[in-house]
DNA sequence: AACAAAACTGGAACGTGTTTCTAATTATGC
DNA sequence: GCATAATTAGAAACACGTTCCAGTTTTGTT
């Protein structure tokens, strides 16, 4: 009632999927924004994204399913994005730092949207490794184009590289999940970063 | 029925009220161990600890909390039971090496415990800071007491060692919590805490 | 255009965490 | 020994994730 963005009568085939998954995934965001892991209700997701209840289930099998295709969607962008840049930074440190940092504070801005997903991420089963994998790869990708200054060159990317990416953003993620769920502070959860990438990446 | 351990058949007032808890720590961690975290049902463990709904809840205000009072009760005893022993191997890394693949061992034995501790441990938020605070501790003195291969020197533990136990400490879990969501094998759990632990005690 | 298959809607219904309420029961102070 | 306050039992009710179904609309094929 409310919603419908319908460019115009005629609605195309796949078209109007492809809209509906679209939907649902800024619904989802919205929704998320605003209230958090609770306020993603299925039914307020349905309701806003304008589908029915059998609809959502039919896109995504959960809400986990939801709210980590969503987390996926956003880490992808945030890849492409940095991906394309050169990243400030004398040492291997201070540019992991950068964009490690910068990544928190973009997430510490929209606080209940990052509850919302770390919370999904955390809670996801098997089920749902293809969705966690996407979030994986965008992670350890962010990670390493840091590591090399934003140097394209793919070659040169090492199975270390990785191994410390890994590493990385396993204490990124634990911190993550301690200052979402109230348990250390924005500054400490700084900190508490910048002290493991010294401890791993002193050259 | 089932449990009950009174000691005779003198209950005393806050005696019956710690055999109450202990009731409801024990379901909990047979249920737990049977079926993992959605087995532990509130009604379930109620109903097995033979105490009303209500009860359990004025006991435990919620799922996360009663999950996470067990999970607590285990890793202390763990620690002091790590902690009254010297640790084998020569390096720090050896050491905190045998420490962290025994403990992951232990928990791989009974994966289905593990898994709803680890679920909600994830899942806690900072209502549950005071339970989260007892683990962290533990696990952090369990790292240190490794690195420093058992000796029980309280001024010798720096706050290198705390950062170094901490960083460790968020990789094991990362490294648990794929484990436990079916993401990650046993075998490149190990290989992965193998990693982390030599990028970072190289000495 | 006619038909079959797939997708969608609307809504009911179920399971489990959580809340709430009332009547027993138990503990505590006088 | 009794009055009063806490605690507990027992059960109903609510909230939200999830499942299911009957009927309708859309899509694809011939």
């Amino acid at each position: 009632m409310t919603i419908a963005n319908s460019t115009s009568t005629d609605d195309l085939g796949s078209a109007a999927q492809r809209d509906r998954r679209k939907r649902i995934l800024d619904a989802t965001y919205d929704l998320a924004t605003a209230g958090g892991f609770d306020a993603v209700q299925m039914r307020a997701v349905a309701e806003q994204a304008d589908v029915a209840l059998g609809t959502l289930y039919r896109y995504f099998p959960s809400k986990i399913h939801l709210l980590v295709s969503a987390l996926g969607r956003q880490f992808e962008e945030t890849a492409t994005r940095l991906n394309e840049r050169e990243i400030p930074g004398d040492t291997q440190a201070d540019r992991v730092l950068y964009v490690l940092k910068r990544m928190a504070r973009g997430m510490q801005g929209d606080p209940k949207l990052t509850e919302a997903l770390t919370r999904a991420f955390m809670f996801a089963d098997s089920s749902v490794a293809n969705e966690i994998h996407v979030v994986g790869m965008s992670m350890t990708s962010i990670v390493t184009h840091a590591m090399h200054g934003g140097v394209p060159v793919e070659g040169s990317i090492t199975d270390r590289d990785v191994a410390v990416a890994r590493v990385l953003g396993d204490v990124w993620l634990s911190a993550l999940v301690a200052w979402v769920t109230g348990r250390s502070t924005a500054a400490e959860t700084a900190a508490h970063m910048d002290t493991a990438i010294h401890l791993i990446l002193r050259d």
